[in-house]
DNA sequence: AAGTGAACCAACCGCCTTGAA
DNA sequence: CTTCAAGGCGGTTGGTTCACT
């Protein structure tokens, strides 16, 4: 085929590229606002540019055209974004027609300098928005740990149960040759397991006070199978977590006798009663999978 | 104040699709 | 059916601005 260069029509070189001057802008709005653009190839001849037609379109439609909307993009626009990305994978324009006002360079330009990175901070691939493996590997090693010191704890907890429940009461445990052996701390009906489970919801909370304090987003782990209720005796101590940037606010609700956190669809779920706030805003794109644990999302009274 | 790297974004490049001849 | 022009699209580049040291 006798086809010009891809790409530009002038196979001279005489054309100007680079940044457009405001007075070229002001001829190619005040063209299209007088003739419409019927041939953009045509156009800029007419239009008195030394451009060619591709580059005029192209700055018509990101630049120039009136009904477009600038300036930062709404929470409710990076919902869309990401949502549409899941679905469509990189076509831009399928995605800007979702976005009214937005052009598919805007768009693309923002997934690909803001969102992308975000979603790659956050372990979460951007191109499947899954969880990356090397990162899923790495905490399940770290869940297999505390799972197992866990099990280990409410094995010893049955254990001790057992050895309390079963000595004559006239018998003190801190007389029982067999149970001096590491002091004669009294024992209570708080189980030695629920230490490992505070400290594994430490680590869990402390993950992501840890994003908020180096201003990162939030990091939800993900895997499948694994579960991990919480304590039965409402005995777990520790503060509902809240920390908030500029565009959102995050809760972390502290575990208890009436809420529980698992893992499911690779995803951490918590469960328990509404307390108005929700668990990770901003991130409904993530959390929308086919699980059937309610998550309670609030809306931030910036946007929206 | 100067230097440097990161972030942002406008614009270009090259390929693909579409529709007319 | 083939060819070709034009428009459309996504990837990439490079200039500018910002933040930090």
């Amino acid at each position: 085929m006798a086809r010009p260069a891809a790409g530009c029509c002038d196979t001279m070189g005489l054309l100007k590229k680079g940044p457009w001057t405001p007075d070229e802008d002001r001829k190619l709005f005040a063209y299209v606002q007088q003739h419409g653009f019927g041939n953009w190839r045509t156009l800029p001849e007419k239009a008195g540019l030394q451009r060619c037609g591709k580059s005029c379109r192209l700055r018509w439609i990101n630049y120039l055209r009136p009904d477009l909307k600038r300036g930062k993009f709404s929470l409710q626009e990076e919902h869309t974004i990401i949502q549409l990305h899941a679905f469509l994978g990189n076509r831009w324009s399928a995605i800007a027609a979702h976005l009214p006002n937005r052009t598919d360079n805007e768009i693309k330009n923002y997934w690909n300098t803001r969102i992308k990175k975000r979603l790659n901070r956050m372990g979460i691939d951007p191109t499947t928005h899954k969880p990356r493996s090397n990162l899923l590997i790495g905490t399940l090693n770290h869940m297999a740990q505390w799972e197992s010191a866990r099990l280990e704890a409410e094995a010893r907890l049955v254990k001790d149960s057992k050895r309390i429940l079963s000595p004559p009461s006239n018998q003190k445990s801190s007389s029982n040759s067999n149970n001096n052996n590491k002091g004669s701390r009294p024992r209570t009906n708080k189980s030695e397991c629920l230490d490992v489970l505070k400290a594994w919801q430490s680590v869990v909370t402390g993950m992501f006070a840890i994003s908020a304090t180096n201003n990162l987003d939030p990091v939800i782990f993900g895997s499948n199978q694994s579960s991990w209720g919480a304590a039965e005796d409402g005995s777990i101590v520790g503060e509902e977590l809240i920390f908030e940037d500029d565009r959102s606010k995050y809760t972390v609700p502290k575990l208890n006798n009436s809420s529980s956190m698992c893992l499911r669809n690779s995803m951490y779920h918590w469960t328990g009663p509404r307390t108005g706030r929700y668990m990770v805003e901003g991130f409904s794109d993530i959390s929308v999978h086919d699980f059937d644990y309610p998550i309670q999302i609030e809306q931030n009274h910036q946007d929206l």
